[in-house]
DNA sequence: ATGCCGTGGAAACCACGA
């Protein structure tokens, strides 16, 4: 089964590079974020049209995250983090999908740090983290996968002098991913590649892609259960170099069959 | 070193992103 995450950066603006990439790679299982869409203006019938199956939770301007499934049906099982009802940004949703608890998430960017806007990366963060643990008491086999907003290490920036104080990159939020994989968590990419530069996100100005100065943001957390299932991954960086392309590229795994 | 680009929404600029 291959599982793929993708931050399209507006999904209607986004349309024509999301159908193409989804026919061209044909993932079983799609975790959308930052659709940037009410939940009335998803684009369904057109993903339908390839055969997914969608649930979403939009928002009007930002935000706003889907989980696709290909011939199957995602069983939602919720559509915000628990720990805080006064949290109104769409930022994660959960679904059963073919024995797989898949959960999406959006994690807050936080700049500018120190700040609010920061605070509030770290509060969900600090969610997240406990929505994680209780996912891995729970003993079913779970992907977390999204955009969190977080390069874990040096090897994951293109240039790491540059990036210290970022929101993207202190120490405390840095921490906060370590802390997390820790429960024990399996950065798939990671594992796959524990040498290598990957980037998942390149910025849409100053030739970024071009110069290959990118971030890698994107990531699969894989629990206990499907480590030993994960045969291969990797990114879809020649989608980032379509016209009227999202900033993110693409990133997927493949797991194997029970 | 920097929103220099890009998106969406409101109202011809602004918020936001990483």
């Amino acid at each position: 089964m291959k599982i793929a995450t993708y931050n399209v950066n507006g999904i209607n603006g986004r349309l024509p590079v999301l159908l193409k990439w989804l026919e061209e790679t044909t993932p079983d299982v799609v975790c959308l974020q930052e659709l940037k869409a009410p939940q009335e203006k998803f684009p369904e019938q057109a993903i339908k049209d390839l055969g997914y199956n969608a649930i979403w939770h939009g928002q009007k301007s930002w935000n706003g995250v889907a989980i696709l499934a290909r011939n199957a049906k995602p069983e939602e099982i919720r559509r915000e983090l628990p720990g805080d009802i006064e949290d109104s940004h769409s930022r994660y949703i959960e679904a059963m999908v073919n024995g797989i608890t898949v959960g999406c998430l959006y994690l807050p960017n936080g700049n500018p740090a120190p700040g609010p806007k920061f605070d509030y990366k770290l509060g969900w963060f600090q969610r997240l983290t406990e929505h994680a643990a209780e996912l891995l008491a729970a003993g079913t086999p779970v992907v977390l996968a999204g955009d969190y907003n977080v390069m874990p290490t040096e090897r994951d920036v293109y240039k790491p002098e540059r990036w210290g104080d970022d929101a993207l990159f202190r120490p405390e939020v840095r921490a906060a991913f370590h802390n997390l994989v820790a429960q024990g968590w399996t950065d798939a990419i990671r594992k796959l590649y524990p040498d290598e530069t990957i980037y998942t996100f390149w910025d849409y100005f100053r030739n970024a892609y071009g110069r290959d100065a990118g971030l890698r943001i994107d990531h699969f957390l894989l629990s206990p259960h499907l480590d030993s299932r994960l045969i291969a991954g990797g990114v879809d960086r020649f989608v980032r170099g379509w016209e009227k392309t999202s900033d993110h590229g693409p990133v997927w795994i493949e797991l194997a069959d029970e």
